[in-house]
DNA sequence: TACAATAATGAGTGAGTACTCACATCAATT
DNA sequence: AATTGATGTGAGTACTCACTCATTATTGTA
């Protein structure tokens, strides 16, 4: 209970800061502004369909028929304003650490395993840190074609750019065996989903028989026998 | 759009068919059996939200107020009455061939790669088949843990005590690997479900670069390379 | 200061929802 | 024939929702 309280508002102060500095919002009025944000946080924290305009409307500050002046629909409001605002702010902070590690890993030219448990340990703790508001993309996403387009466009298009570069470096140095990278990369992160799915939906109690470390070095084990090269 | 017609038109037929010897119905009344099934043909097109009671009612030629005779809510429908006739209606469906695909491989010994890339193609076709369908249920599991769990415990946990028997056997034979066959498993689904995640929502054009087949093949080929015991 | 243009309001609208209940229907029992 | 009880009805209830619009407040300009 504290713990989610206390990530929430994380969250919060993070979504804060954004806003401060989301320049974007800048030809918007002010209570366009506060609109919008009063959206992402409703939509965030109990989505889409469980968020009424009024309450939208309360929480901005604004009248209801306000809301309408600027969106046309309640559907406008997730589609033009909100699923820009969490794409900006996600992927930064998707993006950071990976960076980071692929960085490392080709300065120091570290093996392809290391490089994939130390990107597994850190997609965990990012989702184990925004399951919630996971959840909900995800949710949201089911519904409606834009947001699920918004997101896989601007996320996973760049994700499997620096994915595909990094692969083939490893196949060219003869590290990886010589596949289609995005063949590699399917395999590679579908692996991985299917702990995460497995740990949550599919069968949560024998999932606990083995760690999260143990569930992970497993799998990178099958993984890597499967695709690196042999001499 | 003619198959799409066709092919819902094969599910009612086959729904239909199964409702005529469905025992468990027989000390239901006429009504209660007609809410039933137009419960099931309503949620299985437009989804559980999306289908009003009222609608539920005219497609079943009873009051509205006799649904709620039967069930005290309209989630009480999901749960106590389609739910149950989905799965008893999809679990012979979903085993039937598999049945027949491992019994035929421990029958003529036939090698593991072999097996797997028979029960991909068969469960390629299944889902082609029951696209729709399977997409509802999916989007139903999301919203109603009770749904989720019938699901999970009546289909799931079978193919799992199947898939693992299968598994331990080729693993003792020696053929494969000696790791724990649920990890196995696991591994093997996830990245047989990331071909379809990817083929239908991740990146479809990316996709289409090669066919299923060669998707197919290169995944299992991938999968081997990571189980296979070595000599 | 007077006037027009724009922004904002929030009570109201109508369409929708799941669910209720007073009342019919009618076969079985007394 | 009278009573009972199970089955079925559909108008009605109470509610929520996205959205509208006549009215009011604010702002910029002459």
């Amino acid at each position: 209970m504290q713990e989610k309280e206390q990530e929430e508002m994380q969250i919060d102060h993070a979504l804060q800061a954004f806003f401060n500095e989301y320049k974007d919002v800048e030809d918007m009025t002010e209570k366009q502004r506060r609109i919008m944000q009063a959206s992402v946080k409703l939509f965030a924290s109990k989505g889409f369909h469980a968020s009424s305009t009024s309450e939208i409307a309360k929480e901005a500050g604004v009248a209801e028929g306000t809301i309408f002046r600027y969106y046309k629909s309640k559907k406008d409001i997730l589609i033009a304003a909100v699923a820009p605002v969490l794409i900006k702010f996600a992927k930064p902070f998707i993006f950071r650490d990976i960076f980071k590690i692929l960085e490392e890993a080709n300065k120091d030219n570290k093996p392809f395993e290391e490089v994939l448990i130390k990107l597994i340990n850190n997609r965990f703790e990012l989702l184990a840190m925004n399951m919630k508001h996971f959840r909900v993309l995800l949710q949201e996403a089911f519904f409606h074609e834009e947001l699920r387009e918004a997101v896989l466009t601007s996320i996973s298009l760049e994700a499997k750019k620096l994915g595909q570069q990094f692969v083939k470096q490893r196949i060219d140095s003869g590290e990886l065996r010589n596949l289609p990278p995005e063949i590699i990369i399917r395999v590679a992160v579908s692996s991985v989903m299917g702990i995460l799915l497995f740990k949550h939906v599919v069968d949560p109690e024998e999932y606990s028989q083995y760690s999260d470390e143990e569930h992970i070095r497993m799998t990178v084990d099958i993984l890597m026998n499967g695709i690196k090269a042999r001499s």
